[in-house]
DNA sequence: TGTATTCATGTTGTCGACAGATTTTCGATC
DNA sequence: GATCGAAAATCTGTCGACAACATGAATACA
C-alpha cells in the first residue's frame, strides 16, 4: 500500500485549464471584470503562474458559452447584455422551463423531491421573515446569496425533475448569464420577496397535484414578472447612465446653478 | 495606394482555427470520422499542414457545441448518441420550436416571408411528385440534399420570424446534433413526404392566420411525428447492431445450418 | 493648429519542444 | 497457453518563442 495517494482521486488535481476557467468566471462574477472589459491573456497568465496557452483554452471556452466575446485578433471581453438580450434569456428560459415543468407535473417521483422543493420554497419565506425584522430594508450580502441559492435550486429541481439532462444544461446556463450580467438587482422588498414565495408555493402545488396546464401557466407569469422587474431595473440604469455619459458634469462635479 | 490588398478584407483569410474547425466539422458530416472514433491531434495537424494548436482549439470549440466528447488526458471522440440523447434533443427543439411559433404567430411581417415560407414547404411537394415517378422509391443523393434544405429552412425561417436570435441559434444546434448523429433516414417514402408537406402547409396556415394556439400544437405534433420515426429507425439500427456484436458469424459468414 | 505618417509598444495566432500520463508491446513466469 | 509486469511508443497538457497585427505616441507636414 503506498503512503501517498492512499485516496484515489478524491479530486481530480484540476488541470491548469480548469483553473484559469475557474479564476476567470469568478472574476467575472465578481465583478472584478466588468462588462465590456477586455481581458488580457498574459496578465491572466502571470496571474496564475501559467503560461498563455491553459489561458486560451479557457477564454475559448468561455465564448462557447456565451461569457465573452471575441473579435479576430484583437482579443476577447467580457459580454454586455443589450436590453434586447435580456429579453431575448427570458424568452429562451421561458420556453424551456414551462416545457419542463409541464413535462415534470405529469410524471411520477418519490415524495421526498417534493418535500426538498418546499424546503427551498420556504427557505425565501424565512428571508422574507429577517427583512421585515431588519432596521433596513435591504439584504445583506449573505442574505443576498440565500436568495439566489434558494431561488435557483427551486427552478433547478424542477427541471431535474422533468429528467432531460440538455434543458437542464441550457437553462442554467442562460439562468447564469442573466445572473451576472443583468444589472444587479438591489433593494429587495420584503414585498417582492412575498410575491415570489407565493408564485413559488402555487408551481409547486400544481406539480404536485398533477396540473401540468396550471403549472405551466403559473410558471410562464412567474417568468415574466421576473422579466419585467430586471427590465425596469435596466432602464433605470441605463437612463442614468447614458446621462452620464452624455454630460458627466451632472454627476461628478458639486451642483452649480445657472444653464443657458 | 497599395499593390496588394486592393479589396478591403471582402474575405477575412480564415486562421487556422477556423480551417481546423471546418475540417474536422465536414469529415464528421461525411461520416470519415463515425460516432465514437477518437480523434488524433496529430493526424489532423499534419493533414492540414499545422501544428497542433489550432486544432486543439477547434477541438474545444467542437466539445462546446456537442459535437465531441472529451475524457482528460484520453482526448477527444466523435459523441455517439443514445436513443435517451435523441428523446432529449428532440423535447428541447420541440419546446423550443413550439414557443417560437406562438410568438411568430402573434407578429406581423411583411407577405414576402409567407411566400418564401410557402415556396419552402413547396419544394418538399415537388420531391413527392419525383419520387412518385421515379423507378425505385428512393431519394437519390441530390433530392435528399433537398429535403434537407427544404425541411431546415422552412424551420429556420419560421424561427427567425420569432425574433429571437438565440432561441434560433440553440434549436440550429441541435438540429445539427440530429441530423449528423442520430441514425441516418434512408427511405424516404412518398407517403411521408406528403405527410411532411400537409403538416407544413397547415402550420403556414395557422401563422399567416394569426392562430398561435393551433400553430403551437400542429409544430408540436410535427415534431413528435419526426421523433417517432426517428426512434423507430434507431430500434432497428440499434437491435441489428447489437445482435452483430454478441454474435457477429450470423453475419459476416454464410449460414450454417445447426447448433446446439 | 489640425492632419497624415512613422515608429514604439503590447497583443494575438501559431509553432516546435518537453514532461507526465496512457496505451501497447513484448517478454518472463506460472 | 494464459497472465502478469516492465519497457517502448504514443499522446495530451503545458511551455517559451516569434512573427503578424493592432493601438497609441511621437513626429513631420500643410
Amino acid at each position: 500500500m503506498k503512503k501517498s495517494g492512499e485516496r484515489r482521486r478524491r479530486t481530480a488535481p484540476d488541470s491548469m485549464r480548469v483553473k484559469a476557467y475557474l479564476h476567470i468566471q469568478r472574476k467575472i462574477a465578481a465583478g472584478e471584470l466588468p462588462a465590456g472589459s477586455a481581458l488580457s491573456e498574459l496578465t491572466l497568465a502571470k496571474d496564475l503562474g501559467s503560461s498563455r496557452t491553459p489561458i486560451r483554452e479557457a477564454i475559448g471556452q468561455l465564448v462557447a458559452e456565451g461569457f465573452l466575446e471575441q473579435t479576430p485578433n484583437r482579443g476577447a471581453a467580457v459580454v454586455q447584455l443589450t436590453r434586447q438580450d435580456i429579453v431575448e434569456l427570458y424568452e429562451l428560459r421561458e420556453a424551456l422551463e414551462v416545457y419542463a415543468v409541464g413535462k415534470a407535473a405529469r410524471g411520477r417521483f418519490p415524495a421526498s423531491e417534493l418535500e426538498r422543493l418546499q424546503g427551498l420554497a420556504d427557505e425565501i419565506l424565512t428571508l422574507q421573515a429577517e427583512l421585515e425584522n431588519s432596521r433596513d430594508g435591504a439584504l445583506n450580502g449573505r442574505q443576498m446569496h440565500r436568495l439566489m441559492t434558494g431561488d435557483l435550486g427551486f427552478h433547478a429541481l424542477l427541471m431535474r425533475m422533468a429528467g432531460n439532462a440538455r434543458i437542464l444544461k441550457v437553462v442554467n446556463e442562460t439562468r447564469l448569464l442573466i445572473r451576472i450580467f443583468a444589472i444587479r438587482r438591489t433593494g429587495h422588498r420584503a414585498a417582492e420577496l412575498e410575491t415570489i414565495h407565493r408564485q413559488h408555493r402555487a408551481i409547486l402545488q400544481a406539480v404536485a397535484d398533477g396540473q401540468a396546464e396550471r403549472a405551466m401557466e403559473l410558471l410562464a407569469s412567474h417568468i415574466q414578472t421576473s422579466l419585467r422587474e430586471r427590465l425596469d431595473a435596466f432602464d433605470h440604469w441605463d437612463r442614468e447612465n447614458s446621462l452620464r455619459q452624455t454630460m458627466p458634469e451632472f454627476f461628478d462635479l458639486p451642483a452649480i446653478a445657472g444653464t443657458p
